[in-house]
DNA sequence: AAAATATATTGACACTTATCTATGTTTGGA
DNA sequence: TCCAAACATAGATAAGTGTCAATATATTTT
């Protein structure tokens, strides 16, 4: 698989916020909505919706409607797409 | 291991740059100085620095003064620390 | 001691980011 | 049909980022 180095960054972006990085950790507990997610933080309504357009925009994390809620879970290709990066940064000196 | 986000974050805005995930990949490969990584990027000596700075900063990249030269090398245990990351994010789901 | 080379620091700058308040939109229920 | 709840968008703002040119520092060579 070639390198994408520009997708790599955009996903380290997504995540170098510590807000963000808690989420998509708290996401691999399975989907959560966003009035959960919001619960676990000292932020704003309007401030998580930015956060979570963040992650979704950067491919790392998927969204649904499902009536009045947001649902959001990771994207797993491209979880993996990230493991895959740094198995390929192991040292061999 | 108890999970420091703050410290996660940091590694990830360390690598949120096109230019310096590039410079931490190729350094996969050992120990480069900063001429030769210099060499293969589009950026004056001060932008670099600066890239290394911060690489160095986040604790994912070590230096060491070698006569005029800066040698750089990735830190293995936060390597380490990253990939044990995105493993505990499997999904189980 | 002077010159040359490698790297770091400083100051300036345009651009981006994270946050808020205020407001808009959509959906389900009364 | 109207209301309340969940979420999104807009606008403002303070702080942070990546870049450069100019300059400083440190090291090796002459």
């Amino acid at each position: 698989m070639e390198k994408d180095y520009s997708k790599y960054a955009l996903f380290m972006k997504a995540l170098s916020d510590e807000t963000r990085i808690k989420i998509f950790d708290m996401l691999s507990q399975g989907e959560l909505c966003a009035c959960n997610i919001l619960e676990k933080f000292n932020i704003t309504q309007p401030t998580l919706s930015y956060h979570m357009k963040t992650l979704c925009d950067s491919g790392l994390v998927d969204s649904r409607k499902d009536g009045v809620w947001m649902k959001y879970s990771i994207n797993r290709d491209n979880l993996e797409v990230i493991k895959e990066l740094f198995s390929s940064i192991s040292l061999n000196n």
